[in-house]
DNA sequence: CTGAAAGCGCTTACAG
DNA sequence: CTGAAAGCGCTTACAG
């Protein structure tokens, strides 16, 4: 097992000290340049970098920042994670990975190692049921920022970045709306969550604001499955003209795709569908679904913003809305 | 800023010298039992944990596996990270994942902090264009395992485990000869990747055994857009009876599956569908899509297998190959 | 411009 | 059974 190179192995072979050959490193001004050439073609020879652990020890700091994910199957949180590390990389932060698996449990540890390792700053999308804010408290006495992302707690007095649902909501209303849809079936997941509260209240209301007399029928779902066995017996019952689906999330919209695939219906003859997405599952179609974009990446980008302001030491915070756009496929 | 406890501030309190405290936690035989229980009340009670900092820079060892792939938006990835997670906990060990965005430089930098850190091991899914070996050995002389899984070097002297392409390619060709299939198109990746060969070449091998005659036509294609439109041709040229589509992934499965749809053709009436798969994508389409299974669970439990022996000192090397699963959708 | 020294928080051989 | 001491590899105030 070779040793990598230290500080000290450096020092010896100059026979100068590691004060100087730590200075030199980091090109500390009291130094003389003579001496930065020589330690610093050394250093690139014989290929040194400092050990982070013992740099942490010293310094306190880790340059490191942690996202945490209920999943990582899953377009959004990819297109969010990518967006960080792009950040992330510009400004010498290292980005570390961690899955909660959606278990409050596994939850808290990850945080806790993360206090431990006094990562320079989180950003997590809580799992559906964690209610305890102490750990993100404590995570805040220490110093180390927390921003919340998509998933968010309720607590008021923390960052929050989030999908604007309601806006994502209004753009598939609307665009039901302009097709001339008078019949609408729209599927909501777990009526608890916070963010098909959020979605519902919105597309109702801009359904009811219409001229037009618009039949909704609004059911909820909690799995693909149920979306499809829902939806399925929906279906049978027959379609009536000018029909849309409206699918909330990209489960529910691959629960329904199945129930209308199955019943042998085509977009946007037979009816229209609209959804709510990250945009993958929408592609696989044909004709592409038509649906409000909630982009992972864009979310990161705002994040990502956020934790440098916290960095460099605002204390106040923050929720920001990400406004979402409209991709048409012909779908509806 | 709040500190963390540290061993020193439960000897203060206590009154013992913090060697006493460290082998108490670490339940040291030499301790009294009567000064363990006192210092494990305190310790729970104040919460402490060590650091970790201070503990590898002591011990060089830090019970942390490193995963590396090219992509997060990937089932097989996910479900692969998910087993060696599992395994993990049960033996001690925290998972960090790494995204390389199939970036060689990426990738280098990745392994540097991962060998700077020595982490315990590494699980590691290469780039597309991973061609320099040097990295790996060099931890391979400081003592940190590698295990490389599905996207494998050349290389001859490591461990590998692998999907078994030539396997789930003769599940998917027998599949098709037991169904009657009487022509047959194949649709394979980007040519110079050693997987396509492999399926390909089992494909095909199988095929040519059969007693019937079979007409195959194969095609490569390594995006889903260029699957679609090469699809869309052949399909628009008319179909034979007894048709049968085989796409070698899910990014073929989907580029096809859009041309398909596009055409208003259905499975199994009007051909028949076949994929190789993580079973994701399978899953979205009525009638759901028979696929020979490569599953990424079963690979990360033999992975982590794998990762153990090497920890345990066993110094030869390994190739796997994991055998696939026929999972009958209903589209062939 | 350079170096000796202290200390980050831990572990462990050594001495008692 | 307990403690003092050295040391992991680094940084930085202090002294020269």
């Amino acid at each position: 097992m070779r040793q990598n190179p230290t500080l000290k192995k450096i020092a010896e072979k100059l026979n100068i000290s590691i004060s100087t050959v730590s200075r030199a490193l980091k090109d500390h001004p009291d130094v003389s340049p003579d001496t930065k050439k020589k330690v610093n073609e050394l250093a690139t020879l014989i290929e040194y970098d400092p050990n982070p652990y013992a740099v942490n020890l010293r310094t306190h700091s880790s340059k490191e920042f942690a996202v945490i994910v209920p999943s990582l199957s899953n377009y959004f949180y990819h297109s969010f994670i990518s967006s960080i590390e792009e950040e992330a990389r510009v400004y010498g932060y290292s980005v570390i990975i961690y899955r909660s698996s959606n278990d409050p449990a596994i939850e808290l540890e990850i945080l806790k190692s993360c206090r431990h390792k006094r990562v320079s700053g989180i950003f997590i999308a809580i799992t559906a049921q964690t209610k305890n804010m102490e750990p993100f408290l404590k995570l805040d006495v220490q110093g180390i920022p927390v921003v919340f992302f998509d998933k968010v707690p309720n607590y008021e007095s923390c960052n929050k970045i989030c999908v604007g649902d309601a806006h994502a909501a209004e753009l598939a209303a609307g665009e039901i709306l302009r097709k001339g849809k008078k019949h609408v079936l729209a599927i909501f997941g777990d009526q608890n969550m916070s963010i098909t509260k959020a979605r519902l209240e919105r597309f109702t209301a801009c359904l009811d604001s219409s001229n037009e007399k618009i039949l909704l029928n609004v059911i909820y779902a909690s799995s693909s499955e149920e979306t499809e066995a829902k939806v399925l017996k929906i279906l049978s019952a027959g379609i009536k003209k000018d029909f849309a689906v409206f699918c909330m999330s990209d489960e529910i919209l691959a629960g329904a795709m199945k129930a209308i695939q199955r019943m042998g219906l085509k977009a946007p003859e037979d009816l229209g569908i609209i959804a709510i997405s990250d945009g993958m599952i929408p592609q696989i179609f044909y004709p592409e679904i038509t649906y409000a974009e909630t982009s992972g990446f864009k979310l990161g980008k705002l994040a990502f913003g956020r934790m440098m302001k916290c960095i460099s030491g605002s204390s106040f915070v923050q929720t920001i809305i990400d406004e979402s756009v409209l991709v048409s496929g012909g779908s509806l």
